[in-house]
DNA sequence: GTGTATGTGTTGGATATCCGACACATTGAA
DNA sequence: TTCAATGTGTCGGATATCCAACACATACAC
């Protein structure tokens, strides 16, 4: 579709500089790495390192929904149903991401990382929606995917602040009946 | 010394070559490694690749020497004296190359690989030798430096090819006293 | 033989990256 | 307060890298 193809050294440059930061997040403290810090480990020039990203919140920014995307397997749930086999693997996968997160420490920035999940929740719901419904009632299939995406997300949130010790696909099945109900497919 | 810093994008491809080279030596031998592979695991173009290296024995050749001055420390053994605790050193980090090699599969490339050995053997051993004789009788010490070259690394043939359990160290410690008289230090 | 495919090594023009400098903000010590 | 040190973000000119070719070689099938 996207016709023109990206510049190589764009891909390469990128991957340098996100696989640098991931490596730093492992050693420090999300507020005491610097863009110093990132364009030394990777091997690039500061200047360059503001021609890809507008500031370092904008590659946390990237670097997660990246990395979130790859857990979702856009591939995968792009050409299939929103049913509860679908609905449970990307429940898993939220939780898995969140997991890997916590390795890495990025107090303080709670807030962005919802957001990121929030918004890529919403586009794959969107899509998995489009799927099953022939491209009609775009509106409400729309705003659909904004509720699944608080919804889930909120249960995300809502496990692990839960003690009893259920896993990740006992917790969820508990509630797909009503998911399904609620958003009427 | 050198005054003239070199770009930092060169020393970013070079490491980004060398790595990838090594890390498909893991995978296959070197005889079916083609540059293709290389500038594919790399992420650079293969016109860069020649920008370089002249061809694919140029960057074996490099990468084996880069190796193997890391193993030697050369740092340590730049301004320290040829006696037994250095040779027994030098002898250690011989062995431990080769043992690497193994790993990665360089099979029919024995002799580029002794060369280029034998060629770095020859330049600490010169550089030691220096050190003790205060910048006298250059062409005795190259010589000597030579032959000293020579005979470690066909010690260490011969300890590979030896099933008599002994230690690198054991080995070479059976040497040194004939190996100090010969060289006349 | 004649294709077809794959790898090597080279070239000239386009482009991403580097450098050095700049202005500005923040922090901590004198 | 003032000063020094450190980080951020931007800019124009220099350079390493990319691309799209190209000629050539090898190998393998028909």
């Amino acid at each position: 579709m996207t016709n023109t193809k990206t510049d190589p050294r764009i891909l390469r440059t990128r991957k340098l500089i996100m696989d640098a930061f991931m490596e730093l997040s492992g050693k420090k403290e999300f507020k005491d790495i610097t863009v110093k810090d990132i364009t030394a480990e990777a091997m690039i020039n500061r200047a360059t390192f503001y021609y890809h990203f507008e500031d370092i919140y904008d590659l946390l920014e990237k670097v997660l929904s990246e990395v979130l995307l790859v857990n979702l397997d856009c591939d995968y749930f792009q050409d299939n149903e929103l049913n509860e086999e679908s609905l449970v693997k990307i429940f898993l996968a939220i939780t898995n991401f969140q997991k890997s997160l916590s390795n890495r420490c990025h107090r303080g920035y709670e807030d962005t990382i919802a957001r990121i999940i929030r918004e890529q929740l919403e586009v794959v719901f969107y899509k998995m929606l489009l799927n099953q419904r022939n491209k009609e009632a775009d509106d409400a299939l729309r705003i659909t995917a904004v509720i699944l995406s608080w919804g889930i997300y909120g249960a995300s949130v809502e496990w692990r602040r839960d003690d009893k010790g259920m896993t990740p696909e006992e917790f969820i099945k508990l509630a797909i009946p009503f998911i399904i109900s609620g958003a009427n497919f």
